[in-house]
RNA sequence: CGGGGCGUGGCGCAGCCUGGUAGCGCACCUGCUUUGGGAGCAGGGGGUCGCCGGUUCAAAUCCGGCCGCCCCGACCA
């Protein structure tokens, strides 16, 4: 599928001077991101390929849920901004078309979707709705920071539930929160899920996803069955803080100890009510004629946040590591030896019988050392390495290495058939 | 937005104090050798030194202004 001759995988062995975390480093120095400006990454293939895989798991879990997938723009009218008072959000990049005419670029996608159902949605009979879309969200951030953690354009996936009242609203951010804490656990990543403040958004209710990792820049307190956010916490009159701000402070609920770690959210959920529907007349006529305002609740994931947060949670002093349901590639394999040799051409027969098999391969054809092809795929961090190399052609078998620890597994025979092999494969991976 | 730091080839850096026509490692190109843990030898290409202005016979270097980027904090809908 993926020749590395035929790829565009700038790996460095040099971390760009001014990288501080480790995704930062670590995405740049394995080919993943390149930087155009403060704030703003390009996805390089390999990088792009790790995002989508994120994207396809929240896809089917959010379609999974009755979601309605649709697209809306970035660049819209200033008006109904101006409507639901976040025309004077600092974030939020106001510009004039050739006529003047007022517009934004979106940060978030409330008041597109609620103009939609204000003209769409009548009657009782359309709802409950969950519509959702990814695109890009574009955000003037005092301070980007950390490679793709903080940026001021990343894509968001951004559902809109729409519900008739409350009870409705309740119901659509159940089945939501089943799908978020599918959606984490389908990642691999470490995670929780914590209440948090409804902030500006307004609303009736929200939670965080938070994934635990050094670059974070919000802090969870953990407790037994206790996960919040610190700000959550710090006005829980159950929490009591001692010696704050010294290193010796701790936390305590109810009188158990609480641990500060920090975190990434990598996702939110918050029940809007009639915060977004109310100024923008979204209503609809129940079975009495009378017009109501649709209860409506948002829920936001960025998937570039779990790539980082992915990152961070499992590099090691060699590179990246992905869990399996992340990586760019299932197998990366390694040909030793110059083209021409028997090695060489058992690695272009095990090649072609992966991709026969279906089996996602990164293949390093280059003409390289081994050691350097070693040290690349280890910095790519795909979840198996398979080599090929004169030792393979004496034995029969192909070396395989476990990313995840370095750890040597079984060699894989070089005459399995396909399926034999993806088979093998999918069971390495999984553990 | 407050504080700190940095802009010299794709990446990492030296040179700047003490002005004299740009250098190192990696990467890249060609050839030969090499091929199981970031190879060796030889040859080669690429930089208006962030931008503008000033001082000077002469500016990467000194002076002024601007821009960009990073880190800490504040902020984070």
């Amino acid at each position: 599928m993926t020749r590395l001759t035929e790829y565009l995988l700038p790996t460095e062995k040099q971390a760009p001077a001014d990288a501080e975390a480790i995704s930062h480093k670590l995405m740049v120095r394995a080919g993943l991101i390149r930087q155009m400006g403060a704030g703003m990454w390009t996805w390089l293939p390999a990088g792009w390929r790790v995002h989508q895989r994120v994207v396809r798991i929240v896809r089917e879990e959010i379609d999974a849920i009755g979601g309605r997938e649709m697209l809306m723009p970035v660049l819209q009218p200033a008006e109904p901004w101006r409507k639901t008072g976040r025309l004077d959000i600092e974030e939020l990049f106001k510009l004039h078309d050739r006529k003047g005419a007022d517009l934004v670029l979106a940060m978030t996608h409330e008041e597109a979707v609620t103009f939609h159902a204000a003209q769409t949605i009548d009657s009782y009979r359309d709802l409950p709705l969950i519509l959702y879309h990814f695109q890009v969200k574009e955000r003037d951030e005092p301070r980007p920071r950390a490679g793709v953690l903080r940026t001021r354009e990343f894509v968001m996936k951004d559902s809109y539930s729409f519900d008739r009242d409350q009870a409705g609203l309740e119901e659509r951010y159940a089945l939501h929160v089943g799908a978020y804490d599918r959606i984490m656990e389908r990642t691999g990543l470490r995670f929780y899920r914590v209440e948090s403040d409804v902030g500006m958004m307004g609303g009736l209710g929200a939670h965080e996803y938070m994934a635990p990792c050094p670059a974070g820049e919000d802090r969870v307190a953990l407790g037994d069955g206790y996960a919040a956010n610190v700000e959550v916490a710090r006005h829980d009159p159950h929490v009591r803080h001692l010696g704050e701000g010294t290193a010796q402070e701790t936390w305590t609920r109810d009188g158990q100890a609480l641990t500060l770690e920090p975190a990434i959210e990598i996702g939110n959920i918050f029940k809007l009510g009639t915060r977004y529907s109310e100024p923008l007349g979204a209503t609809y006529l129940d079975e009495h004629g009378s017009e109501l305002p649709i209860w409506m609740g948002s829920y936001g994931i960025g998937p570039a946040r779990v790539v980082a947060a992915a990152v961070e949670q499992f590099a090691d002093e060699h590179g990246i590591s992905w869990p399996p349901a992340l990586a760019p590639f299932a197998v990366h394999l390694v040909a030793i030896g110059r083209p021409g040799t028997p090695e060489r051409d058992a690695a272009e027969a095990l090649y072609a019988k992966l991709i026969e098999a279906g089996v996602d391969v990164l293949y390093d054809d280059r003409e390289a050392g081994a050691g350097e092809k070693f040290a690349d795929a280890e910095l790519l961090g795909c979840p198996l390495r398979l080599t090929v190399g004169r030792k393979s052609v004496e034995s029969g078998e192909a070396e395989v290495q476990i990313r995840r620890d370095r750890l040597q597994a079984p060699g894989v025979a070089l005459d399995s058939e396909p399926q034999a092999l993806k088979r093998a494969i999918e069971e390495l991976c999984a553990g």
